[in-house]
DNA sequence: CACCAATCGTGTAACATTTCACAATTGTAG
DNA sequence: CTACAATTGTGAAATGTTACACGATTGGTG
């Protein structure tokens, strides 16, 4: 009996945190897909078949993966797109705007600084830091570049709790446990190395060379 | 016994192709890790727990994985870096540099096409095609971008295989289509939608809000 | 040359995820 | 008001993945 007990013991006021990441891994795919639907207009609502054939998942995977957090459908019409879309943002705390800060100003800095998909997603790249004196004091897409001894200071005022890291794979580790010590929580790193992060610190990772590395095994000759 | 025969049936002349796909996506980050060992230089061996320290994953993931596709350890002593490295290669189709297309010269189709990070890891961008008569003719990289209305002949001719997408959503699709029908086998895509193409075409998908809206969940307040 | 620490490869058990299949519900058309 | 087609949510079965744990082998040390 202790041992339910303990079970218990540890969940969100909202909904409970033993939702397998898989799971969490697909909502973002869900969402981006439901958007479209609301920008395409052409209807109301969506059936888990429909969006499945989109996603090229099974239905059933979708159903089971929403019954997780709630019964968001209707038996016979489906799932209404404005109510699901707000349901998801709101699981995946997409219902605010999150300032994220960007460390490395170089060629994909600039483009991710200056990428427009940011905005009515959930983020808003807030800050830009550098650590090469050219670079510093421009402005990329309308942010100033701040040196990067300045990092700590400023995300540890400002809350910061997501980072993105665009900086040569030599300096990524020592970058991301500076982040982490001013108290980002969640790191999107580019460096094509893999970053050591303490419990509790999610990451993610983008590496085009491992993406592409990946689908070569299936190519013939 | 017909059950059986069909069940031999089909297999690669080098390792059966009944590998996980889960596996396949570990390998180029265990070969990532193994060349920065290599370029690291100071030492000749390691062990699946070393490599499994690095990267997070335990070290009997690590030597399961890689039984999948021989013997390439040996007990007491670990793995060989320089010879893993060689077999990984091999594996994943490495051995060798893969010519890929590039559609979409914006932002990020610069910010790639200049990208160092391709060479010595198995790839080249080869060809860039955009649609804008401002863009078609500038060089980016050393490389000519072509019109898109040249694109099939061009990738049919050169039996190109690999593809990056770097295109706006809405034309993602449409393009995905002209390139799988020119013999693309592979795409990576950086447009944040989903697309469907024929069986036997892998697809692999680059949105770094999505990487984002997969870590907030994790996030309080 | 005997011992030992290090380490692999792997069968099996444990755990996780997906698929199946169906009762229940809904809205619509006759 | 009834019949029916569409569709959900879900328990159970099937499938897939990871972790455990150990025999076997290696190279080094005394
Ligand atoms: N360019 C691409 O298309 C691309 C694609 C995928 C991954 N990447 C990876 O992303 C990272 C950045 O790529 P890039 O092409 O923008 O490189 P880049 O050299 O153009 O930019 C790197 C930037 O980081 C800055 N920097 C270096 N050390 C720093 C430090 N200690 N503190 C703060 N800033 C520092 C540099 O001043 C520079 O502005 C690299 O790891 C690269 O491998 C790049
Ligand atoms: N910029 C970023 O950091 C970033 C990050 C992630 C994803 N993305 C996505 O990558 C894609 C490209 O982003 P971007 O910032 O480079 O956009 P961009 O507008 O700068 O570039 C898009 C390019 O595609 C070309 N194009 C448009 N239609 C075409 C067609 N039919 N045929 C050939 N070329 C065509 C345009 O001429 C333009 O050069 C978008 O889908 C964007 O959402 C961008």
């Amino acid at each position: 009996m202790t041992e339910i007990e303990e079970s218990i013991a540890e969940e969100s006021p909202d909904v409970a945190h033993d939702i397998p990441d898989i799971v969490i891994g697909r909502l973002p795919i869900y969402l981006r897909a439901l958007m479209r639907m609301v920008e395409e207009g052409d209807k109301v609502t969506t059936s888990s078949q429909e969006l499945g054939d989109r996603l090229g998942v099974s239905s059933a995977q979708i159903r089971k993966d929403l019954s997780l957090f709630g019964d968001f459908g209707k038996q016979g019409t489906g799932y209404h797109i404005n109510y699901l879309v707000q349901q998801l943002q709101r699981i995946l705390k997409l219902d605010r705007e999150w300032p994220v800060a960007m460390v490395g100003a170089g060629f994909l800095g600039h483009a991710l600084a200056n990428y427009g998909g940011f905005k009515n997603r959930g983020f808003r790249v807030a800050w830009i830091f550098d650590n090469d004196p050219e670079t510093v004091g421009q402005k990329i897409g309308g942010i100033m570049v701040r040196h990067v001894d300045g990092l700590e200071r400023v995300l540890r005022r400002e809350k910061v709790q997501i980072a993105m890291l665009a900086v040569p794979a030599t300096a990524a580790q020592e970058l991301a446990d500076r982040l982490v010590a001013s108290g980002v929580r969640a790191i999107l790193t580019y460096a094509p190395i893999s970053i050591n992060v303490p419990e509790g610190v999610k990451v993610q990772y983008s590496d085009p060379v491992a993406q592409l590395q990946r689908m070569t095994f299936y190519l013939d000759v």
